[in-house]
DNA sequence: ACAAGTGTACTTGTATACAAGTATTATAAA
DNA sequence: TTTATAATACTTGTATACAAGTACACTTGT
């Protein structure tokens, strides 16, 4: 696939990818951006033109994304639903529902390997903040929440995770951006909250996960806004880390 | 697509359905009927081959499968994975988890037009006990549930059920046409569980709601054995509804 | 001017063809 | 007998071809 100029999905973590799910994780961040707009109608054929294949991966991609909510699949072409302010905080009910439930089976559970490996990724989370890299603090932050929720090794809520997790690193990886440029203090208060979380598993303190969780989330309200900066950002050529 | 003799999934509820969807169906029930068994191996071709039909839609019917855990797409052909006691127990704690979420939104909701809806759909339950229809019972039932979680609008928990629900309902399908013939009194408990439901919905009262969603899950336990069952009667020829 | 009908340029769904890669099996050598 | 290698048959991923259906614009008749 010869990708057009300017990639948002950052190259490397397709390494082994096949063109469908290249493409998939493209057009998510375009819509997800905001550089798709909201009830744009996609077409196969025009799709595969843009990215130069064959109309097989495309309609992959578009059953992946319309299994993700993002994307209507109508009888004529697929309608754009994106993300408004609504879906996001709708996200993050289901996060905090799943993530409730992971913990309520954690504090039966012998935690002690699980805290060594989130502590190994915060560390990581800290480099990431320390060498400004946007792309790899998603990649660690969303690999955070993943390796709790399969710590319990409930497959059906996994499932759920696995059907929310590309559309939440889309969001999160733009948002970071934006927030690395501009709210760079931030990350010492997010680093913190996941400290909490870390914190909270290993004392298997109810009250105190709950605390930093909310604390996380309510550190992505105004996610519209930072997707919309994100999107003026684009515009201007800013904040791309790959080309 | 020509299919061979003996099709598991009512043929009425594939209308307007896709080759794709139509496959992914039939191979659905037959993979939870454990017809197809756990840890066999599928080939795209031979699947093709099997029902007549081009690889296209086959590859459709197994990347669903395995967006809903049934199967696992691997290098070499797709997996069975199936459905034993721990995986329904899972597809159980998802459903407790969301329809108890739904139900925290719709004590604060005027809940009169869902109340109505839900007692069309009891009314048709009991028709469909009254004349032994193993498959309209369970569209309902499906129906039902399906009824209160939409009620909120909450697009991603809708996305939830809609990930659980080709599974649900082919192990509820499965479960009912084996009960109403073995264990047909079951359904005056069944019925009055439902009641109990709407009630709980109408007086908005928690506890109730609880009450009668366990004794709901509780009356599926055993789950595989009735799948067990639904496989034996197949084996004779017995308890399909079409032909 | 306006309504009805027709043609055309799109749309998706399915079938088929081709390419690249992997497991297995058979063969040959030690 | 065992091991290494090569041929083969089967796998998925992608591209292309074809068929059926839909929307829209244009033409034609009134």
């Amino acid at each position: 696939m010869h990708m057009p100029n300017g990639l948002l999905y950052p190259e490397k973590w397709l390494s082994k990818a096949s063109t469908g799910d290249r493409v998939a994780c493209e057009l998510r961040m375009r819509i997800i951006s905001g550089m798709i707009k909201r009830g744009t109608v996609l077409s196969e054929n025009k799709l595969a033109a843009d990215f130069a294949v064959s109309r097989s991966p495309i309609r992959e991609a578009l059953r992946t994304l319309s299994a993700e909510n993002i994307i209507r699949l109508e009888r004529m072409g697929a309608v754009v639903v994106g993300l408004t302010e609504k879906e996001i905080e709708e996200i993050y009910d289901v996060r905090l529902l799943i993530e409730s439930f992971v913990f309520e089976r954690l504090v039966k559970m012998d935690t002690d390997a699980l805290v060594m490996e989130l502590s190994k990724i915060l560390e990581m989370m800290k480099v990431a903040v320390k060498y400004r890299d946007a792309d790899e603090f998603s990649y660690q932050d969303v690999l955070f929440h993943e390796t709790i929720i399969r710590s319990i090794g409930h497959s059906y809520v996994l499932m759920i995770w696995n059907n929310l997790k590309p559309v939440m690193e889309s969001f999160i990886l733009l948002s970071m951006r934006v927030r690395f440029q501009e709210k760079y203090e931030d990350f010492a208060r997010i680093i913190n909250n996941h400290e909490l979380y870390v914190e909270a598993i290993k004392t298997k303190d109810r009250n105190l996960m709950l605390k930093s969780l909310h604390l996380n989330f309510d550190d992505v309200q105004g996610g519209v806004e930072d997707l919309w900066r994100s999107q003026q950002m684009l515009a201007k050529g800013v904040g791309q880390q790959n080309e």
